[in-house]
DNA sequence: TAAACACCCTATAGTGGCTATAGAGTCAAG
DNA sequence: CTTGACTCTATAGCCACTATAGGGTGTTTA
């Protein structure tokens, strides 16, 4: 299988596969003659493993450790369990914060009806003390 | 001021503050005889308001949108209004996808009762196809 | 046989919103 | 006059990619 095939089975770009090689979560495959890169079932099932878990948002930090665990299996799941109780601990205080960030925003939309003589919005957003920030510690998140 | 006195009232840090001005969000403040750079209460009035559009979570282009219309009222606030609206949608939707992820880590954890074998929490995240992934158009996010 | 085309390769730079580091200058207090 | 706190510029790093340039491979078609 070349990394094409590969890529349309597990739903990522090439690039990206290679990314992953790069940075050590996807082992290095054989090449062919013409040094194109062959994989097997095997490559595929661990990189539908490290899919599967950036679909659930971890890092490659955490991923690089959960697939430490199943190439190393200890027959203790404690650790297994923590870094996803952890992550679940991340992704619902960044739920929290959004949350309220959201509640800032409607309150900001509603401030504006067009009735004042200057945009109340913009002199919300002038006032005041500087607001907390809300990007402290989880690394759940972004897009662009 | 000078930037450490502006930095502690708006509570970021000085290299926050030349990164602003080098994006093009702060304006160039004057310096004094010993290359300082000199702030007045107008530069801290605009960091304030870049800052709260950051604890909004607002991209830096969308707030260098704001700051337009501040520094150009039209009168009209219809598409400060659109810009917020769009960002409440940004919001929103990142918090159904994290809500969602939230749901699928919770039933992770509870496959993991330490009963079978091997641990079902590194099958489960081997298992079936490629899931969807959660990242698609929205800048709200990240941190770590 | 040749040219077009789809795929693959490497290497490098860019994204956003900062943070960290290095190496130097400024200025008030002890 | 030296210490120390602050300031300056410039550059590199963070994460998880994406984009670009410049080339090679391999199959299909004119």
């Amino acid at each position: 299988m070349k990394i094409g095939e590969l890529a349309a089975r597990t739903g990522c770009q090439p690039v990206t596969i290679r990314y992953y090689e790069q940075a050590g979560l996807l082992p290095v495959p054989p090449r062919s003659e013409g040094n194109y890169r062959v994989y097997t079932r095997a490559h595929e099932e661990r990189l539908l493993f490290i899919r599967n878990c950036r679909a659930l948002d971890m890092s490659l930090e955490e991923i690089r450790q959960l697939l430490d665990y199943q190439d190393n299996p200890s027959g203790d799941c404690s650790e297994i369990n923590a870094l996803v109780e952890a992550h679940i601990e991340h992704v619902s205080s960044r739920i929290k914060v959004l949350q309220q960030l959201q509640d800032k925003l409607v309150a900001l939309r509603q401030r504006c009806t067009g009735a004042e003589p200057s945009c109340s919005i913009l002199q919300e957003l002038t006032a005041g003390e500087p607001h907390v920030s809300q990007d402290s510690d989880s690394h759940v998140g972004h897009s662009h």
